[in-house]
DNA sequence: CCTACCGATCGGTAGG
DNA sequence: CCTACCGATCGGTAGG
């Protein structure tokens, strides 16, 4: 038996039942978590996983909460050291398509599956990846922004473009990863984003 | 009451059934489809429904056959006509971002929601994605293949590179039309193709 | 955090 | 292609 539990070992309880949903969502997604499921696998009993959060609704949210707080604890967060403008989102770019690519348990980026999952379905869940996903598209066209004013992209770069086939180049990464096993994935992503980044919407001929 | 039709009528109503769950799938994922909402959306019984494909996993790939055969009539179909090199590879993106951009009802590509949904789920659907996939890949490989020695692109373009940058884009247009209601996705896309078409890999500077 | 339970729905079958 | 039904599982609640 186990009773009610002190606060902080409900919270860390809170915190498996999570990681537990990370995992199983990445491949089931995050509507086939079923709390059932969820709590065979935690050994525990569906009353004591869903007592945590209420309804099921509420579990997924914390759970893309806590994707969410990753990837800018991650991504954003380890390009903080770097100088605004191309170096910083270059270090930004590299660090999430480390983050696909390192983990052989965590693979791929959770957010951008659950884009793809939510895509067609209104509601809560859609939009804080909504929200989570026009912050990071005002992050990269903050750092473009900087990279044109510092003379680093010319003057003339069509910025919301760029933010397009950066995220692009982050899908293909996630597909090549997942879905193709594709060990070459990372580099083709570094090298699409390098060339992006270094000869941007090349004006040079034609009209 | 409907009792047993006739074999053009049973064919009709399968059709029906698929056209249905094409439109469903696309909307709660390809699991995400159930018997009994296909039956109460086409005002027939579960095992009328069932009854035509035996059990939901072929039926589920009996509606992933169908959008992989509407996807090649579409896209490499209506680019037969064009010359081989960069002119037909040109004309199948352009089709392929009509096809997921023109129809409000049927909006994305199906195939391509399908491929994430089962990204990580191994199993018969899984490999019929990634057959139809690996044509895709090598069509698109073929007439690169075919602009090189044509003198369209530089000797020494790496096409797997370009295969890689190319299917990135047809996702973020799909990413930006479906989650982001974007009206300037198929632009974008069609933007991000002949930039990379016309001019890719610059080997000009650096080593 | 558990046991015991609820109504609803799941995929699927029997039989016509 | 329908009615009637099956066991299993769904999300969730009551009560401790």
């Amino acid at each position: 038996m186990s009773p009610r539990k002190s606060v902080v070992e409900a919270a860390a309880t809170r915190t498996r039942i999570i990681e537990r949903a990370l995992t199983l969502g990445a491949v089931n997604g995050l509507e086939g978590l079923t709390i059932g499921h969820l709590a065979t696998d935690l050994g525990m009993s569906k009353a004591g996983v869903i007592g945590h959060f209420g309804t099921k609704e509420a579990l997924q949210l914390a759970v893309v909460d806590e994707a969410v707080e990753r990837f800018r604890a991650r991504v954003p967060g380890h390009a903080l050291g770097a100088r605004p403008g191309l170096e910083r989102l270059s270090r930004a770019f590299e660090e999430w398509i480390a983050y696909m690519t390192e983990d052989e348990e965590h693979r791929g980026c959770f957010l951008t599956s659950v884009a793809m999952e939510y895509d067609e379905r209104p509601g809560p869940i859609r939009d804080v990846i909504l929200t989570a996903l026009a912050r990071w598209s005002d992050y990269v066209t903050a750092e473009l922004d900087e990279a044109v004013t510092a003379g680093e992209l010319p003057r003339d770069t069509d910025i919301p473009q760029l933010v397009f086939e950066l995220g692009g180049i982050a899908l293909a990464v996630q597909q090549a990863i997942l879905l193709n096993h594709d060990p070459s994935a990372a580099d083709r992503g570094r090298r699409a984003i390098r060339r992006i980044l270094n000869k941007p919407t090349p004006q040079v001929l034609g009209s």
